[in-house]
DNA sequence: AACATGATCAACT
DNA sequence: GTTGATCATGTTT
C-alpha cells in the first residue's frame, strides 16, 4: 500500500497516448499512479486512489454537456492537460483531461496518498494528518497548490507528471456511483481502491472485473 | 438557481 | 466506525 522508498522519477512519467485512452479506462488506470508536482519550496507526490470519469456524451453531469464554454475549454483539447475549476464559490477541483481534441471528457481527481512533500501539503491545508490532506477533490487541490491559472498545463514536463509505479501490479479497484452530482446519478463512474482509508466519502462499491486500454471517445 | 465541496453535527451500527 | 442533513461560499448559466 504505501510507498515507503518513493522517488520521483520523470522517465516513468506516462506518455501522451495513456491519456487519448477513453475517460472511463483512464480514470480506471490512474488510480495507482503518482501524482507529481515540483515547486520552489519542494516535491509534491501523492499515490492516486479515487477518481471519477465524466464523459463527453450521455453523461449530464459533464461540465461538457453544454458544449464549449470559457469555463470548460481544456476539457475539449487532446488528453494529458489539466483541467481546474471553481467549486461553490471556494474550492477548485483537479482534473486530468482525456481522449481526442474536440471530445470534451476529463478524468476528476478525488483523492490520494501522500508520498512526498508531506510538509508543504500541510501547510497548504492548514493540517497535518496524512490520512486528510488529499481526500476529497477539493482537498487534494488545495494540497497540491492547483489553481485555475494551471489550466491547459501538460502533464508531460518533470514539473508537472503523472507516474508509473504500479510495477508490483495494478491495485484493487472498487466501482460506484459517484459523489456529488444529481445529473446522470446512476453512473457507475467513480473507482477507488478497496481497502484505502485515504478514500474520500463512502467505500462502499462493486467489484470490477478487468481494465483494458482502449483508443475510444470516452 | 444550480453547483463534480467540506466541515460540522446528530444519530446510528 | 458510518451516514445523512445543513449550510457557508461565489461563479456560472
Amino acid at each position: 500500500m504505501a510507498k515507503l522508498n518513493f522517488r520521483p522519477d520523470f522517465s516513468k512519467s506516462l506518455k501522451k497516448k495513456f491519456y487519448l485512452n477513453d475517460t472511463e479506462t483512464l480514470a480506471k488506470l490512474l488510480v495507482g499512479k503518482v501524482l507529481v508536482k515540483r515547486t520552489r519550496k519542494g516535491t509534491l507526490a501523492a499515490r492516486i486512489v479515487e477518481t471519477e470519469a465524466y464523459l463527453s456524451e450521455g453523461d449530464l453531469s459533464s461540465h461538457s454537456a453544454q458544449g464549449l464554454t470559457k469555463r470548460n475549454a481544456p476539457m475539449f483539447e487532446s488528453g494529458g492537460i489539466l483541467y481546474v475549476y471553481k467549486i461553490y464559490g471556494i474550492h477548485r477541483c483537479l482534473n486530468i483531461v482525456a481522449g481526442k481534441k474536440g471530445a470534451g471528457c476529463a478524468v476528476l481527481l478525488r483523492a490520494a496518498e501522500p508520498l512526498s512533500g508531506h510538509e508543504i501539503m500541510a501547510e497548504n491545508r492548514g493540517i497535518d494528518d496524512p490520512a486528510k490532506l488529499c481526500r476529497g477533490p477539493g482537498n487534494l487541490a488545495k494540497a497540491f497548490g492547483f489553481d485555475v491559472d494551471d489550466n491547459f498545463r501538460s502533464l508531460d514536463t518533470p514539473e508537472l507528471f503523472i507516474q508509473d509505479e504500479t510495477g508490483a501490479g495494478p491495485p484493487e479497484l472498487l466501482v460506484s456511483r459517484r459523489i456529488g452530482i444529481k445529473k446522470s446519478a446512476g453512473m457507475m463512474l467513480r473507482f477507488f481502491e478497496i481497502g484505502s482509508k485515504y478514500v474520500s466519502a463512502s467505500k462502499k462499491g462493486s467489484s470490477i472485473n478487468n481494465i483494458s486500454p482502449s483508443q475510444g471517445m470516452g
